[in-house]
DNA sequence: ACTGTGGGAGAACGGCCGTTCTCGACGGCC
DNA sequence: GGCCGTCGAGAACGGCCGTTCTCCCACAGT
């Protein structure tokens, strides 16, 4: 047992791209057979349905968030540039060819009232990134309420950019973030 | 010819309580059968095929958008009311029990890849509504940076009360949105 | 009253879904 | 070398999908 010789890793690597770029009820289960050269009996062994699978896959790109936002943060020295390099990250995503929206939205505006644990990895997801920005805002030493009003302009960003196809509402993000950011520290928090 | 007898008002409403309640995938057309009360030789005769009837759904839905900015813009003599009275349009539907975040970034998530004329929708949707906040924007003299930057606001607020269930996003978006206005209108555009 | 037409209800169709089962080949241990 | 458990390949299963077809009744004109 000393490793998992990666299958789950390639399971979910597979899956990932499928749900991902296709939609979730569009992709069967046979294509990420294909997709992932692991036999169906063996991914049934991993994942004991498909809900399951799903829920792992948003936990593996819940992660692969989570890494994404620290390392733009890594050499900003101040929580304002923390906070904006959320942004930078964003353009960055945005400009790749695959990048179809925040998956958590799109699987919860799929799945959300037909699955109750897909919905709840999706509140979980943007709770986490909610405090993440928080803490970030506390540190700065701004107003609490800044926090979700920067967060919204990520949310929106991101459907922005998937719907119209361009990077730039990571721009028009960042921007409306300096503004909201600069007023919040000309008058900070009691 | 003289009217329409309501039929395809009634598929079209029942479809949309349907597709928005529950993901489009989620729901077959003898559901829509079901719900409205039209056989399915009658729905096949106005719409001829779910995908037409989902491009149909999203256009009427589109009308109501429309409809409720305008209504909300309604006695709001200045732009700067206009443009927060969205806001508070949004909040109004965010308060609706069968609120379930934009039908449109839902359907384009789950069928953008798969269906060109819903994508388009939803695209032609998010001009349209970026076309009106920059309408009065441009009406406020502000710098035309700060329209998309308030729709994104807008799109944030949708998707983040769709996941989290409440209605604090409006109110985070409109005071976002008020600094953003006040900080454009003190330097005005050129 | 008889025929013809149109529309209603629901069965039927081919196809794909998620999931499970069968079968045959392979490799480790005595 | 012979047995046994393991595992991969793919068929099989019940069920639902979007779409079409069949059948039957209710009513029109003469």
């Amino acid at each position: 047992m000393a490793e998992t010789d990666g299958v789950r890793e390639r399971i979910l690597a597979a899956a990932d791209d499928l749900f991902y770029g296709r939609g979730i009820q569009a992709v069967g289960m046979d294509q990420v057979r294909e997709a992932s050269g692991i036999p169906l009996k063996r991914i049934y062994a991993e994942f004991p349905s498909k809900e399951r699978l799903v829920v792992a896959v948003l936990a593996s790109r819940h992660a692969l968030w989570e890494q994404g936002i620290a390392r733009a943060a890594e050499g900003r020295p101040d929580p304002r540039g923390r906070l904006l390099a959320i942004y930078d990250f964003l353009e960055a995503w945005f400009a790749d060819g695959s990048f179809r929206g925040c998956g958590f939205i799109n699987a919860f505006g799929e799945l959300g009232t037909v699955s109750p644990l897909v919905a709840e990895a999706a509140r979980e997801h943007k709770r986490s990134f909610q405090r993440y920005v928080a803490g970030l805002v506390a540190e700065a030493g701004a107003d609490p309420e800044l926090a979700p009003q920067l967060a919204l302009l990520a949310e929106g960003a991101q459907t922005t950019a998937a719907i119209s196809g361009t990077t730039e509402p990571a721009r028009h993000a960042r921007g409306a973030a300096t503004v909201l950011i600069d007023a919040a520290l000309r008058r900070p928090a009691a």
